[in-house]
DNA sequence: CCTCTATTTACCCAAACGGGCTATTGAAAT
DNA sequence: ATTTCAATAGCCCGTTTGGGTAAATAGAGG
């Protein structure tokens, strides 16, 4: 029996899962946590082989859960299991340490194959996902060294000025330029950082 | 002949207190900034009796700009110039040493008398502000000890997930409650915070 | 018992934002 | 010479946000 543990806010979903775990003939469900808090607090006493870990944690996220997760148990695999296709996303958490991605609609036959694969040393993810892989060793060397986007010395200067609270129109007056252009270099600025609103973009730029 | 300097970024207005000041017998221009950096590096060139400061500009802001120039130059008198009635604003002013907070829809005529008081002594506000100013010393000693406002535990979960880019609807769903309840409750952190804007907020929850 | 606060829901509305699209200019690179 | 790209500007359109206003409930503290 392979023990496996949930990490899932919504506890529709997680039930789901616990369903079809209890369901299975390779697998237990040994936990299910609704956030990351929980998880590191109490994993070690419950020593899963496998976590299904969700991105989107109230508090401490997937992402550094997994991280945290497996500085102290190296040999734990993660699963991400989210709603969440972006590429960003997808490489923070293997670089974080999951070794599968899957999406949340994933049928739930196939989770359960994908948790086979892993017990055998497999990395499950969807062919989408597998593609967003693949092309990030297709990218020039360069742009992957300095995985910091870089971002151009006026975007830079439009996004000093967003982190302040300024309005579109009043970082247009800053800078003397018209609020259309203002509204593009933001745009360019959140396809940089993967990002789709303000905050997001602000959140990053004050992480440095 | 009094020395005044104003830090003002918007051109227009700035045109304007210099031409008030010029056509003035008490008083000289000495210098006119745009920017809190400029009059930190040049302001010991001038050597005013008294800044008119604004309290938005770009970088460092007005208040800011006044406590350091407070700790170089403490006998100069600092008049806040700006559009801002918030009691916050206010109290940070004049604790970081300005003597006098003046809206900018106040009249020539009276700027000009209200620089006078200044030279002699006074400390000119406005009716409504200075009853704002009253008003604080009515408050128990309790609220004003941590003047950093204390939010309630929801606030605190909602403006956490507001910092991570969640939306309206996406904070509702997290937790359960209805998109005009997380509309309400980031109403109310905005006016603890002072501020008018998820950006801002979360700025200012990040830098804790 | 009454008041105050935290939490919840609701409706309205204007301003602000995010993304889809296109396009021009000038500079830098190939 | 041609291509690439940063910077500029514009239009369209649906979604999100912020603020005005009102109100109900439950709990804490007088």
């Amino acid at each position: 029996m392979i023990r496996v543990a949930l990490v899932e806010d919504d506890d529709k979903i997680r039930n789901n899962l616990i369903d079809m775990l209890e369901n299975s003939h390779d697998f237990r469900c040994v936990a299910a946590y609704s956030n990351a808090e929980e998880t590191l607090r109490d994993i070690s006493n419950k020593l899963p082989d496998i976590i299904l870990m969700d991105i989107n944690l109230p508090g401490i996220d997937g992402i550094e859960c997994t991280q945290k997760l497996k500085t102290t148990m190296p040999e734990l695999l993660i699963v991400m299991l989210t709603v969440y296709e972006d590429a960003n996303k997808i490489f923070r958490s293997l670089q974080a340490g999951a070794v599968g991605y899957l999406l949340k609609l994933t049928p739930n036959h196939e989770i359960l194959s994908a948790l086979n694969d892993v017990s055998k040393g497999g990395s499950p993810m969807s062919a989408q996902i597998a593609r967003k892989v693949i092309q990030s060793f297709h990218q020039p060397q360069k742009e992957k060294e300095n995985s910091k986007v870089r971002l151009t010395n006026r975007e830079e200067e439009i996004l000093d000025l967003l982190s302040k609270g300024f309005l579109y129109k009043e970082i247009a007056a800053e800078l003397s330029i018209s609020h259309d252009t203002v509204h593009n270099h933001l745009r360019k600025i959140y396809e940089k950082l993967q990002v789709h609103s303000r905050t997001e973009a602000v959140v990053k730029y004050l992480k440095e």
